[in-house]
DNA sequence: CTGAAACCTGAATCAATATTCAACTATGAG
DNA sequence: CTCATAGTTGAATATTGATTCAGGTTTCAG
């Protein structure tokens, strides 16, 4: 599973000078980025090795047992290191799951936002992103369970990954519009229903039931957001 | 808040002959029905007052804090009882918070089924609905909170929950397509599409921002599912 | 090579709380 | 009234698991 590749960092150790206590020469908590602690990313090769297994092992223990079952010391067991080693990296248990939801959030969007630009017009994408985002859950179901959960462990993350993917979606429902493709309307309510939409049909037929292809779901969904239910005449 | 009736129940003393201890004169745990273990049946007024308190208490406590946050002792102190008290009417954290979303999952039903039926059409009655959910989960924050938390804690409640709902969707679409109100497709897809709109919009215009109306969202919502995005010349 | 900075280790600490239970009090049917 | 049943109480138990820390070991720039 490749999650959360380690950023090279900066060494940018401005450490706060009041109690900042300095711990192996290291300053001690700084801010941090996407819930990694800023002044812990590895500076070794070795480190980077340790950070993605500790990453690799936290993100099947979350997916597989939840924020709350599962255990730190199972996720150092997995990645063959030390208890200590976790906290050489994240200040916490809630640190590294925010790590991982960040990760998540931005795969998500990476996977899904090219097919739909890809497509020849906005509705034509409609339907490719769906299919993607359905076939992305089937291939990511641990993972995508943290983004959920994380509505009740870091609700700001969880907040910040829909309204984030929803901004983006309205703007391109607004581009479309532009171009003559949709109607009017009001795009914020518009790319949230959708959002919904896309959200709740990987849930069914995505984790719960993979009996139905990915396409066949998206091909009834497109025509929904297309056409919409109303008989016409 | 007026949360879970407790049902008068008819003293169903079938206690497993097995090794059913038998504690204070009632059985030990028998089945149970929505998460509260039958045998623990308040069996008079005063008990039905206590059970009450308890699960109005516990609604707050899990709604405000989350259900690994709750504590039992908290539900107790909220509702001016003792310790024991809450395990003389469920057998565990687990069994309240069941007993709640099972609550939680039927007043919604209740609450918009019927305002869907009294419109004159399917179409018209999807705005309603919509309309009539923001507004419920405007009014009840706290409690469908629980509901999308029990994905997390009662998989099979939370399942549960949005199966039935999307079932009974379903076939009313199904219903509606039979008089022409609506053109053919899939009606499970739809089901489910719809109800993932639905709580997209509940959750972000009934929870995060309460500043629009909820009609002005309905809509909008209902709009897209009428006649879709597609540009009609 | 060398030593300071990075990393690693895992037992021990510490806090939180779900659940039990034995003794006690209130209720209400007869 | 009366007493069996229902309901109440809260200290004590037991488990669990996050986080700390005092030493070791490894890496790599110079």
């Amino acid at each position: 599973m490749d999650v959360l590749t380690p950023p090279q960092s900066a060494t940018t150790s401005k450490a706060k000078s009041g109690d900042a206590k300095t711990v192996n020469g290291r300053a001690g908590d700084t801010k941090s980025v996407d819930g990694r602690a800023v002044d812990k990313a590895p500076r070794t090769a070795r480190g980077r090795r340790t950070l993605r297994a500790i990453l690799d092992a936290a993100a099947e223990e979350f997916g597989a047992r939840g924020f709350h079952e599962a255990a730190i010391a199972r996720i150092a067991q997995r990645a063959d290191v030390a208890i200590g080693s976790f906290y050489t990296y994240f200040d916490s248990k809630e640190a590294v799951f925010r790590a991982l939801v960040a990760d998540m959030s931005a795969q998500v969007r990476e996977t899904v936002a090219p097919v739909i630009l890809a497509a020849p017009d906005r509705l034509a994408g409609e339907r490719a992103g769906i299919a993607a985002f359905i076939a992305f859950v089937r291939q990511h179901q641990a993972l995508y369970r943290i983004i959920d959960e994380s509505a009740f462990v870091a609700e700001d993350a969880y907040r910040k990954h829909y309204t984030d993917i929803a901004e983006g979606y309205a703007a391109s429902l607004t581009a479309a519009f532009g171009r003559g493709e949709l109607s009017d309307g009001d795009m914020i309510v518009r790319a949230w229903a959708i959002m919904g939409m896309n959200v709740f049909l990987g849930l069914r037929f995505g984790v719960w039931d993979q009996s139905q292809s990915p396409e066949a779901v998206a091909d009834a969904a497109a025509a929904l957001i297309g056409d919409g239910l109303r008989t016409r005449l």
